[in-house]
RNA sequence: GGGCGAUUAGCUCAGAUGGUCAGAGCACCUCGCUUACAACGAGGGGGUCGGAGGUUCGAGUCCUCCAUCGCCCA
């Protein structure tokens, strides 16, 4: 005897690693990544948030693509013209320490190369990592247009770059100035506000007594003392600075006092900034190493004086101790002020002190000259980049999901301060400044020849390069194609979807929506949003929900994990267990639940195909409902209602929910019950169920598609030979099943439900009865309502309960012998015993007599209430009304079958 | 100081618009290798949905307050 083909094929298990690389490999030779442009389909666009070239992906890399490509696939089986943008991002800082940590294993520091050549070796490392990055993705199964991957130096983005810096330095926005910057001695640059991380530490509070001066210059015995936690930074201190308002130092404002160890005299100022609940209410300032001090500094025209240099060490202005690392003249001074009776106490304090998030160092506050962007400057009357961003969600132009994110975006950009975007890197877009001797500064986009002013060729490029985000924030618009005017931009832009995790809501998003808004500003509000909706996913966290990093060795390779339990069951795992938004926990057992159900369904599919043999499936269609079975009807109202569930999901961004929809109909409808009585009927010669079991497989596969896209693709490969010739070559195309209502039978959902809780109610007595597998008693079924639907699925019922079912009308009489007793709604069920114990029997009615009665009182207290009965719909009365008859009628048969006892 | 999230079965988490929504997976207990699947099937135990008020005919779901944990911003 010939064995099925279809069977030889699949073997007993999915195995996703003989599958996925094959399928992957046709689909990107099909080329059906490309946008599809064909007239009257929709543009759908989504960019791929580009992961750093620094290194591999990581976990939230993958959850990122099972989303993004879930909802591109989605699209694209709808037919529209779908294009998903990746690429790579250059990632200045962390790329930069990456590369100056290789070197300095040779013992090498980017000084002793040289930036042409530090460069050179950073492209190299880039070469390789991007080729990496781009197979992980792949593995994965996101369905990106790799023709178009981006990466963020690449001269069309360099141009963009350069553009958007030109046109806002020319509008104002962009300005160079020497402000208090955020300086990491560590990485020796500038970082913006965000870069920096704050933490509460454990320090000291140091009292220290400062003299006052008198008349001729004279300290008096007389003192303020003034509380810090930065005693190191007094020898730049010009002032000291108390509250108005605060009566202990009325006396000595305008007074001035003598700086210990340095001897040099400063005054005693009154600003409201000061917080007399701190220390003693009086406060050294420094505005050279402090923002408030600064701004305290500027309100009362006091001198700055800066004592640390960029690599974190006290330079001359700190007398006997420059040289000094900060912690070292800490020490020092703290010393020589305890020796010369100047240290009055010192106090425990937690206080919190910002750390450079990329390398962890204490971050330096400094008054430095960089560029900064002034996102609160109006370029257009009552807009500014800020304003226009929040005004963009404020308005509903662009959507935020999950909903709560709006208020913390909001709350940034109303917040928000100048943005410093000079970093004193090598690597990323070197900012298009030129400076000529003659004092001439060239800021354009194409390098200049020469002076314009002077005609001198002997041009300065500034050297500093811009904050990687800068060019991130043009991704949309830039990756399309901007400042050209191409045709992607034109049909793409402004993009569909935005994906990303909310820790880089105002890293990315906002700063997005900011130039987006600003160089696509030509098209009017709607047309220069960057994209229409913003999702925002949660992290992902070890086991304990602890943050994965290198460092603690936590982390988890997605590939490892992919490769491990396959492609579909990790995007499966990790999407369809969380909720937009919400961080979650890894864990293995997740995903090998999200494997086990790759394997259900490989194994159901299994069956359909090995009964399928030769049979071309014709579609079943709604017009011969009444032809079909029960159950034929059952399974395609519940896939019709899935179709619908699924839809409105995925429109309102639930593509967990959607997963989890679509495992428990496959599973707990299709698999545990519609598959188990088409083999009854199959096994009796009966063919018809073979077209709906093609057929609900084939839409099961579309619809898991996008969450599951190598299970599928390869099982509808198999299944496709039986499938009527208007299906496409491959699953990535064929067409999202679409909810037409036309099988939604809720009679024969009901009726099915029914035939379930008969089946359910019997497999019940058999475990509790202990009834040995073999066994097959007799059920005798007295049957209401449901009299033609029990009658239709008896044979089921003999198969699926092992047992003999026979059917009898109601009220008639059951046969001789010991029966157990069960009911559901009106139907009475007695399963024929060997031996029963008459009391333990006893026992279990009572104890059901009881909960039914219990329940009838619930029911009729529920419907005695007059306020219910009247506002409540309709629909949910009638059910209430429905179940209290069920629940006399059961009372009522229990009493009976006591009685009998 | 302001804001957000979490708190549902032993563990990890779903419950989108308030009414069969008290669920899933894992774990546990009892059976079963019946040719799609032991990565499985059948049955079962287990939660007054953090606490207290309130709105409503009806609240895990809305409002207020509180508690614990976590995060963001200042």
């Amino acid at each position: 005897m010939a064995t099925l083909p279809s069977r030889k094929q699949l073997p007993p298990a999915y195995e996703p690693a003989s599958v996925e690389a094959r399928i992957y490999q046709r689909w990107e030779r099909g080329g059906y990544f490309k946008p599809r442009l064909v007239p009257g389909a929709e543009p759908y666009c989504i960019i791929m948030p580009p992961p750093n070239v620094t290194g591999e992906l990581h976990l939230g890399h993958g959850l990122e693509d099972a989303l993004t490509d879930a909802l591109v696939r989605w699209h694209r089986m709808q037919g529209d013209a779908t294009l998903w943008v990746p690429g790579e991002d250059h990632a200045g800082i962390a790329t930069q320490n990456v590369i100056e940590r290789e070197l300095a294993k040779e013992g090498l520091t980017r000084h002793d190369i040289g930036r042409e050549a530090f460069l050179e070796r950073t492209w190299e490392w880039v070469r390789r990592y991007r080729a990496r990055i781009v197979e992980q993705h792949k593995r994965l199964g996101a369905s990106a247009d790799w023709d178009y991957d981006v990466f963020t130096l690449d001269p069309r983005i360099v141009r963009a770059v350069r553009t958007t810096f030109v046109n806002l330095y020319r509008d104002g926005l962009i300005y160079r100035g020497l402000r208090m910057i955020n300086w990491c001695p560590r990485c020796e640059t500038a970082l913006s506000d965000l870069e920096v991380e704050y933490e509460q530490e454990p320090a000291k509070l140091y009292y220290v007594r400062y003299p006052i001066v008198g008349e001729g210059g004279m300290p008096l015995p007389d003192a303020i003392v003034v509380a810090t936690t930065r005693p190191e930074t007094m020898v730049a201190d010009t002032g000291v600075a108390v509250n108005p308002s605060d009566p202990r130092y009325e006396e000595r404002i305008g007074r001035w006092v003598l700086l210990p160890l340095v001897g040099r005299e400063i005054p005693v100022v009154a600003d409201e900034a000061v917080d007399p609940e701190f220390g003693t209410g009086a406060l050294k300032v420094t505005p050279g190493h402090d923002p408030n001090d600064w701004e305290i500094g500027q309100r009362h025209s006091l001198e700055v004086i800066v004592a640390i240099d960029l690599k974190g060490r006290m330079n001359d202005e700190a007398g006997p101790y420059a040289g000094l690392s900060v912690d070292e003249a800490r020490e020092a001074i703290v010393r020589d002020l305890a020796d010369e009776g100047f240290l009055e106490r010192v106090e425990d304090i937690v206080h919190s002190v910002g750390r450079c998030s990329r390398c962890r160092t204490t971050v330096e506050p400094l008054p430095s000259e960089q560029w900064f962007v002034a996102v609160n400057k109006e370029y257009e009357p009552g807009v500014s980049l800020a304003s226009a961003a929040a005004e963009a969600v404020r308005s509903g132009r662009i959507r935020i999901v999950p909903q709560r994110f709006v208020k913390v975006y909001l709350n940034w950009l109303e917040n928000i301060r100048d943005w410093c975007i000079s970093r004193q890197l090598w690597w990323g877009h070197q900012i298009p400044v030129w400076y000529c001797d003659c004092g001439e500064t060239i800021v354009q986009v194409d390098d200049p020849d020469r002076c314009p002013k002077c005609g001198s060729a002997e041009l300065r490029q500034d050297p500093d390069v811009l904050d990687t985000w800068f060019s991130s924030a043009l991704a949309p618009h830039a990756d399309l194609g901007w400042p050209d005017d191409t045709e992607e931009l034109r049909i793409f832009y402004p993009t569909s979807d935005m994906q990303m995790g909310y820790d880089i809501m105002f890293f990315w998003c906002a700063r997005m929506v900011m130039f987006g808004l600003y160089n696509m500003r030509h098209r009017g509000p709607d047309g220069a949003i960057p994209f229409r909706t913003v999702l925002f996913h949660g992290l992902i966290r070890d086991a304990k929900g602890e943050k994965m990093t290198k460092s603690k060795g936590n982390v988890v390779d997605p590939l490892v994990a992919a490769a491990k339990y396959g492609a579909d069951a990790f995007r499966f795992g990790l999407l369809a267990n969380t909720t937009l938004g919400q961080d979650q926990k890894y864990s293995d057992e997740r995903l090998e639940a999200a494997r086990n159900f790759a394997n259900k369904l490989w194994n159901s599919a299994r069956f359909v195909l090995m009964r399928l043999g030769e049979h071309r499936i014709r579609r079943p269609h709604p017009a011969d409902r009444e032809t079909y079975a029960l159950e034929d009807r059952w399974i395609l109202s519940r896939l019709e209602g899935l179709m619908e569930d699924v839809d409105s999901l995925f429109r309102a961004y639930q593509v967990g929910e959607v997963g989890r929809r679509i495992e428990e109909f496959l599973w707990n409808e299709f698999c545990d019950w519609y598959i188990e009585m088409a083999k009854v009927r199959l096994a009796a010669g009966d063919q018809r169920p073979l077209d709906v079991l093609g057929h609900v497989l084939d839409y099961s596969l579309r619809l898991l598609h996008p969450i599951m896209p190598f299970v599928t693709e390869e099982l509808w490969q198999h299944l496709r030979d039986h499938l009527p010739n208007d299906v496409p070559e491959m699953l990535i195309v064929a067409w999202y099943p679409k909810s037409g209502a036309n099988w939604r039978d809720p009679a024969a959902e009901e009726a099915m439900e029914h035939v379930i809780a008969v089946n359910r109610a019997i497999r019940n007595v058999r475990a509790e009865k202990r009834l040995p597998a073999g066994e097959r008693p007799a059920v005798f079924l007295r049957a209401g309502d449901f009299r033609a639907a029990l009658e239709e699925t008896l044979a089921a019922t003999a198969t699926l309960s092992r047992c003999v079912p026979e059917l009898l009308p109601a009220g008639a009489a059951l046969p001789e012998g010991e029966f157990a007793f069960d009911r559901v709604a009106d139907t009475e069920i007695a399963v024929a015993l060997p031996a029963v114990d008459r009391s333990e029997e006893r026992r279990r009615l009572e104890r059901e007599l009881a909960e039914a009665e219990e329940y009838v009182q619930r029911l009729r207290a529920q419907l005695a209430n007059e306020q219910f009965v009247a506002k409540a719909p309709a629909r949910v009365v009638e059910g209430v009304r429905r179940n209290l008859e069920e629940a006399e009628e059961r009372a009522a048969g229990l009493r009976e079958r006591l009685a009998a006892l």
